[in-house]
DNA sequence: TCTACTGCCACGTTTGAACGGA
DNA sequence: ATCCGTTCAAACGTGGCAGTAG
């Protein structure tokens, strides 16, 4: 019914839409019993299981030109802001129940892009993933029919190139293809995140996707931007968007830029070149892994494998992956599941889970001891397994000794297929076999971990199957936190991760360290982005 | 030489403080 | 004293471009 109700409402009359659904049922009972059947969204119970939540982007007719053209995001040493923005309406929640929404941007696969002949090839493999952050959003945690009651905007997360940003935005390679991937993190006080009960899901819209640049490539992508974002109007005024040039440089003609020229010259080659492109693209094997990403790895396997076109693709497998997880016994087993096509949009992914509990505390994990101890950082942390061959292998994940709850997806390795001269594959995320993967909140040092780690596995989990989000945990250092720990306890009580003053200027350095140390992070202001850190077979989680 | 990146610029939007009137 | 609406300036966000680095 939900799905009927969401499906029916634009985008822009959505913002009101509520749930009349009310239960007390569950919310603090524990999800461990939570089968693949009850994973899928129930019209009998809306707004019990997290799995209930349907999310719906905000302007998704927009994302999908910018997707048709080859969304391209800016990406400066000071942070840029996304356009379109990321913005959601969310309906399913439990209106009492509150829930944190956030944000991280994954590698889409492991390639370097160039734009050449008018359209995206891959240049080269990807540089070393940066540390991954995460972007709070700044109302979190709050209850569901806050959430409900209006848009969820993530307009104010930034974007940046610079490696040892300050400001906690989220750092980006340019020329690199990525993922914006939303997480809903059930924080009831008597669900805390990182408790057994804890749940998730992550919500992934494929016409996000895009490709950071320092400087626009495609002048379509431009001449998009100039004509949605009002702050760019002032290069509006004429049909090719020079007009404003030309009134600078006092000239009465539009005057074309070095860009255009070149992408005009070119544009009669780049039919052709699409369609040879297209040709070798098909030839290439379908490569397993899809969803392998975490802090680092590549969220789906390379696009360009994709037997397409070289524009980027409209088209999408229809077939969605809709996974659930969820705690076995002690949480340390993670049961997969189902699979459905997604009916609401469908250029969605979304998975769920129950989150790992803290049971096994955070102080013992590698690379966040101080953190964890702290409790200033939240991390969600998993360990790499080889099992991740590819999905979702419940049998294998709920086996595997290695997995606790702390996993959220196995993390499998970069393909090392050699994908020089490859033309791109535009934004055609694959997530066949796509399974929850998961932000990670981590220590500062995780953050620092390398590719080569990462390679390893022990960067961050993922692939395919485990994800998980972060959250922030409080910090024991600092004067509150523990609160910060979703649902661990109200905001107001804990002001450390919490405590957040609406519409502050993020606070550098001080309040938000690019590489946080003990009891100082807070994820205060409007930009709660966090890293995302590498986990480790270690990673535990503590009782909030 | 080429490509990617940086810093600066002008312009428009957003935000919030200041002010005045009801 | 409080509330509400308006005004205005500073802050912020944009894409373009020239210069620079590798």
């Amino acid at each position: 019914m939900l799905q009927e109700k969401a499906s029916a409402v634009t985008d822009e009359c959505m913002s009101r839409v509520q749930t009349d659904v009310e239960t007390d049922l569950l919310p603090h009972q524990p999800r461990l019993g939570l089968s693949t059947a009850s994973a899928i969204p129930s019209s009998n119970e809306p707004d019990q299981n997290i799995e209930s939540i349907k999310v719906i982007l905000h302007e998704r007719e927009l994302w999908k030109k910018f997707h048709e053209a080859g969304t391209e995001m800016i990406i400066t040493k000071a942070g840029r802001r996304m356009f379109p923005s990321y913005k959601v309406k969310v309906t399913g929640m439990n209106p009492k129940t509150k829930y944190i929404l956030l944000t991280d941007i994954v590698p889409a696969d492991d390639h370097r892009y160039k734009f050449c002949d008018n359209k995206w090839m891959v240049a080269g493999k990807a540089e070393p993933a940066m540390p991954g952050r995460l972007y709070v959003h700044p109302d979190s945690p709050a209850t569901g029919a806050h959430w409900m009651r209006q848009l969820v905007s993530f307009q104010k997360l930034k974007l940046t190139n610079n490696h040892l940003d300050p400001f906690g935005h989220i750092i980006l390679n340019s020329m690199h293809k990525y993922q914006p991937r939303l997480h809903i993190v059930k924080a009831d006080e008597n669900n805390a995140f990182g408790s057994k009960n804890t749940a998730y899901c992550t919500h992934v819209f494929h016409e996000t996707a895009f490709i950071s640049v320092t400087s626009y490539q495609n002048h379509k992508i431009t001449q998009l931007k100039i004509e949605n974002n009002p702050f760019a109007k002032g290069f509006r005024g004429s049909e090719e968007g020079d007009l404003r040039v030309s009134r600078l440089q006092g000239k009465e003609y539009p005057v074309i830029s070095k860009n255009m020229v070149r992408q005009r010259l070119i544009s009669s080659h780049s039919h052709l070149a699409g369609k040879l492109s297209a040709g070798v693209l098909t030839g290439h094997p379908q490569v397993l892994s899809s969803f392998q990403y975490e802090a680092g790895a590549p969220l789906s396997n390379s696009d360009h494998q994709d037997p397409i076109t070289n524009h980027f693709s409209q088209s999408r497998d229809p077939s969605l992956l809709y996974h659930c997880f969820k705690h076995r016994d002690n949480a340390r087993h993670l049961e997969l599941g189902c699979k459905r096509p997604y009916l609401e949009t469908s250029s969605e992914e979304h998975y769920f889970r129950s989150a790992p509990s803290y049971e096994s505390s955070l102080l013992s994990h590698p690379y966040c001891s101080e953190a964890i101890t702290s409790r200033e950082a939240c991390m969600y942390g998993s360990m790499e397994t080889e099992s991740g061959s590819g999905a979702a292998d419940t049998d294998d994940l709920a086996n595997s000794p290695s997995i606790n709850c702390n996993m959220w997806a196995t993390m499998q390795p970069y393909p090392r297929y050699s994908v020089e001269g490859v033309p791109y594959q535009p934004f055609t995320a694959h997530f066949t076999n796509a399974a929850a993967v998961t932000p990670v909140v981590t220590h500062p040092t995780s953050s620092m971990v390398s590719r080569s780690q990462t390679d390893l596995g022990v960067y961050n989990s993922t692939s395919v199957q485990r994800g998980l989000p972060i959250i922030p945990t409080s910090s024991s250092s600092s004067s509150s936190c523990s609160p910060a720990l979703p649902g661990s306890r109200e905001r107001s009580g804990h002001p450390s991760l919490y405590h957040k003053k609406p519409g502050s200027p993020l606070r550098p350095h001080r309040d938000f360290p690019a590489y946080p140390t003990q009891g100082t992070l807070s994820i205060r202001d409007a930009s709660y982005q966090y890293q995302v850190g590498l986990s480790s077979a270690g990673t535990h989680w503590t009782e909030s």
